[in-house]
DNA sequence: CCACGTAGCGCAACAGTGTTGACATCTATG
DNA sequence: CATAGATGTCAACACTGTTGCGCTACGTGG
């Protein structure tokens, strides 16, 4: 009541999925400042939040479509003309950048599957690599969601701790310098030994250790493979 | 209003913490029928919703503290006498499990830090096996960092996915059946080929594809710092 | 043995979330 | 031009975690 409208209601630029992603997009790349709730889109679409029930069955749909566009500027990214290591390399250099270009969106989509076009784009790009690798049939289907999976949990894991408060983030980085530092060392001798080593590892490393070992079991199974074994791990 | 209280009040066994996290483990076990919600633990408790908060801060605390339990649950059911490989095995075999005993808690929990007790027997359990392997300072501490990273990511995935509604979960497994048989057999030929193959992946062998190439990531790893090598990745 | 201070608990309420149904209004179609 | 359907607004509902206020029963000091 007596509450003026944001914008000049029905001013040609209407409400549309387009539109209502984009915002989706803008208000996910702010990160932890302003949760992505359905109140908050409404105000950056300068609409009624619920605006949006016209263009989306429910917020799940509007997300899955949101990771959809996400997948596509993940799969965009990647160059072409390269061998099946570096794209796979690439593709898990580029996931998680814009995971982390987008938090709100990753953290949820990471344990989801969107059936939408993009990430068909993306599997086939998985399988393409894994194909050049050597692998077919049963073998790449079980190789591609073991790189599939952990990608998306990676990713979406990362996303999910850029989304906490200062505070929690703090705790968490700061307790491998405080508590445990002062465990037993009698109990956890390990523990006391590498305390500092343990407070100084970046995610960096940790996450290409993991692609490395992926990238490293898809050749050694091409490679039995090639060799005669045709037993499924 | 005429609401009979189910214990009569200050009836010998009051609340306690112990109580209180035994309370939540029992719902999480009951899976996705009744959410982990604060107002479900008071009515299993039998009492007040909000005479939770007299025992802890608020739901994180008491979310880390169930956690911890769950991690000792863990670390109790790895067998003794197992070499490292075995008992990195062993981990993930049971983390996965119990995780799935709780997944409201698992899910939640897979990108936190807990700080507590059992937490570090956990951690002193995976350094005590990558030590074993021949890994040491740095390059344990990172290795640590990928298997940790990778278990309870995928924990956490495969408990959200558990807690999913049956309709959402028949959506994501109906689909390498549906969509991903229907796409396009020229723009996706891999994907066509291989569509029947992926419907019928299932998550475990996925799982130990994972932690075997963690395994043997760490093998190799630890054979180049013996021949000499000493840069770490 | 009694008073009292406090810890434990119940109750009502608040702010925030996603979502729905009724109403209004604008657009496009016949 | 009239009407039907799509689109936006508003109020409200059910649910979440959380807090302030009171009451009550316990245990402890005098």
């Amino acid at each position: 009541m007596a509450k003026t409208p944001v914008r000049t209601r029905r001013s040609g630029s209407q409400l549309s999925r387009e539109a209502i992603i984009e915002a989706s997009l803008r208000i996910a790349a702010r990160g932890s400042g302003d949760a992505f709730t359905v109140r908050r889109l409404g105000e950056e679409l300068g609409a009624d939040p619920t605006a949006v029930y016209r263009h989306f069955r429910d917020k799940d749909e509007l997300l899955l479509s949101v990771a959809d566009r996400v997948y596509g500027e993940v799969v965009e990214s990647i160059p072409d003309g390269l061998g099946w290591k570096d794209r796979l390399r690439a593709l898990a250099e580029v996931s998680l950048r814009v995971g982390l270009k987008y938090p709100a969106v990753a953290s949820i989509t990471a344990s989801r599957t969107t059936r939408r076009a993009n990430e068909f784009r993306l599997v086939e790009l998985i399988l393409g690599a894994i194909n050049e690798a050597g692998l077919d049939g049963a073998d790449a289907a079980l190789h591609y969601r073991a790189v599939a999976d952990a990608l998306l949990a990676h990713v979406g894991q990362a996303a999910a701790y850029a989304l906490f408060t200062p505070e929690a983030r703090a705790g968490d980085e700061s307790s491998w310098m405080r508590e445990y530092r002062m465990v037993d060392a009698e109990r956890f001798p390990h523990i006391t030994r590498l305390s500092a080593e343990l407070a100084e590892v970046r995610p960096a490393p940790v996450y290409t250790v993991q692609v490395e070992a992926l990238i490293a079991a898809i050749e050694a199974r091409a490679a039995a493979v090639a060799g005669g074994e045709d037993a499924v791990v």
